[in-house]
DNA sequence: TTTGGGCAAATCGTATGCAATCTTAGCGTT
DNA sequence: AACGCTAAGATTGCATACGATTTGCCCAAA
């Protein structure tokens, strides 16, 4: 099981512009949470303190930082003396992260209609192509891009919504929901979930809020609705099984 | 400008069960919370690695792990190379949180109208028990202690709710609160808060949750109604002046 | 008197070392 | 062969050391 994680995460995706000299704790915590939400870090992967550090050439001190971070949002667990392991949400939690997402996003969706502006809506329009395009191709790639590009949707409703503590929720509720979605997906979500999207930005560029936050519980349903929460109930032993 | 800090930290105030013997920056973290929230050390108020960690007798390693965890919760504000001070929201931070809470906490109390039970209301009666109490006294520290209880009756709501998620963004969001309403605050929140509690636990009681989330929705207006939110707004000078 | 530059003190950012703890492999016993 | 025990290896928890950056002071020059 010692199989090594470096080729799983994108040392390099750090944009020009984002190439501030500070906080490279920040830089690292963003690499990894991009590898997790995308699955190429699965739930269970033990994340070691030096091998963050070498992978990222920085010493423990600084991968200890980022992944206090990523503890603090709920991607990875930390158990003392044993290390930082990515999140294995129990069902149990994944029905409080949708109940917590059911509860907010219709509020976001509410602020966003107030302030969405014509730009923004072309700029969802074209996020929307992107998934689609995503969609219609095969493969494990293109699955993982099209889930990200799917809980990116929402991220850009919570950052035209304006409030910066509910877009942090959000950001945390949609990554751990994908988290969520890799452990107990049974289906693409997508297909559903992307009509529905566009479903939901039509009625945002009528200015019907009501419609688009309901548009947008059916659509959180939709998505709860595709998971399997049953099975692993009982056991615990899966949850041994994914550590080890 | 060199006071020292350490008068306004209880040291001791972790319980025995608490004394876990782990985890000491989540001690430090919870001690400096309380110190924040209870208005004991004021927004602006400069907390620097080495003070913090030998107040605690730790080393600045452990110190900065506590400080990075306030900060990401929004209560202290890190800059670079310069330190963490106690947060000192904006008028539009506070219209923030206000705004999530008027989302969040009719969430939290239709599921906690779906799992209250009679021990949790006899617990809510002896809060607000201590709330009156807190009312009727005169003193700052009485005024501390009363501002921290009628918190402390929104976070146990979030507990009964049962969503540790919600749980935790309460958590944050009525800590926030609290700095919002020691920089912004006009009057004893409480005249007016005590007695809505008492409304909506009434209502919850009666299992009447419509009620009961209205309610809640009135209280979070009277707290913000309550509030001087203009002043400072064209400035921006005196969020330079409060830093230094 | 006021302004500008430079030096010194303080504080943070990061790396590294040591002690404590957990895991695992090996060995002996039943 | 199975079980328990011990010791070595690995990993974290924490402290300390050193370099980098910022701040504030002091003094000189206009």
């Amino acid at each position: 099981m010692a199989m090594n994680i470096s080729e799983k995460i994108n040392l390099t995706e750090t944009t020009p512009e984002d190439r501030s000299p500070e906080d490279r704790s920040m830089a690292i915590r963003e690499s990894l949470r991009n590898a997790i939400i995308d699955r190429r870090l699965a739930p269970g992967t033990k994340l070691s303190e030096s091998e963050v550090g070498s992978l990222f050439d920085v010493s423990r001190t600084v991968a200890r930082a980022a992944l206090q971070m990523l503890a603090f949002e709920g991607l990875v667990k930390t158990e003392r003396n044993r290390g930082a392991f990515v999140s294995n949400p129990s069902p149990e939690e994944a029905r409080q992260i949708f109940a917590s997402r059911r509860l907010i996003e219709p509020g976001i969706v509410a602020a966003a209609v107030e302030r969405i502006t014509p730009e923004d809506i072309a700029e969802f329009r074209r996020q929307l192509g992107e998934e689609e395009r995503y969609m219609n191709e095969r493969g494990p790639a293109a699955r993982r891009a099209e889930i990200k590009a799917s809980g990116d949707f929402h991220l850009m409703l919570a950052s035209v919504a304006g409030n910066v503590i509910l877009q942090r929720f959000m950001d945390e509720l949609v990554a751990r929901s994908s988290l969520v979605i890799a452990l107990y997906g049974r289906s693409g979500v997508s297909s559903c979930g992307h009509s529905e999207h566009t479903a939901v930005l039509d009625a945002l560029e009528k200015g019907d809020g009501e419609r688009a936050a309901k548009l947008m519980i059916h659509h959180i349903d939709h998505i709860e609705a595709d998971l399997d929460l049953q099975v692993k109930q009982g056991l615990g032993l899966k949850d041994a099984l994914s550590l080890a």
